[in-house]
DNA sequence: ATATATACCTTGCATCAACAGGTAGCTTGT
DNA sequence: ACAAGCTACCTGTTGATGCAAGGTATATAT
């Protein structure tokens, strides 16, 4: 992978990620953030307007806990709206990808056609 | 694929479909809206400034042809800053791609750790 | 008191897909 | 001659989202 993916790539996926991401293990902000930056390149300050979309969403619900060191951390999980965003959003990446990739491949040689008798 | 994808998700892809549609065989733009309508429900009027966009960054170049049927044809082809974006931008897709495919996979069931002696 | 690391947050900007609204040419039918 | 339908093209405005600059705050170590 290229050391920066476009901007505009990522628009739209990131929620999706986030979803996904949280469906393996509640966790806070900052480490999501660190998470999407290592897996796709986010920068760090994009979690924080999105993590608020996403609870303005319903689709998260959030907790504070304590550090063992630096600030308390808000932690986010998926409510059951979000569960189901997760699901329709990655049949919807899906199909999409699908359909970009099948666009992406070079179309079978196609013989010449014969000559009229 | 559900009826429509979501618009954010087209971002930024729109411009390595076309490149990968000239790959294929040189068209007018009327045709690859259609195609990409059909491919991945991208709107008619989309195309027109995209398809400038791409000729001013010199990817593709045009020329005219009459039609048997309508007003005469624009059509466009790669040029060699096209090829090399197109290999480029399909890199840097299926990269992206497969990293977001990596995040939306479930983890394997972890066993649980064994209990000290 | 200061430095460092962690953790959080808001706001303005850039970019691009959509689409409304439009022009124009050709064919066909009346 | 005119209207309708189809093809083909085009521009400007709008809206959504990722970015990143700039900031606050807490805990620990020195």
């Amino acid at each position: 992978m290229p050391e920066t993916i476009d901007i505009q790539l990522k628009k739209g996926v990131l929620g999706l990620c986030v979803l996904a991401v949280l469906a393996r293990n509640e966790s806070y902000a900052y480490e999501i953030a660190s998470h999407l930056s290592d897996a796709i390149g986010m920068g760090e300050g994009t979690i924080y307007p999105l993590m608020r979309r996403m609870q303005t969403d319903g689709l998260v619900a959030t907790y504070m806990v304590e550090s063992p060191a630096g600030p308390s951390r808000k932690y986010y999980k998926l409510t059951d709206a979000g569960r189901a965003a997760l699901e329709a959003q990655r049949d919807e990446w899906r199909g999409f990808a699908s359909a970009v990739d099948a666009l992406l491949e070079p179309l079978p040689a196609t013989p010449a056609p014969l000559e009229e008798a």
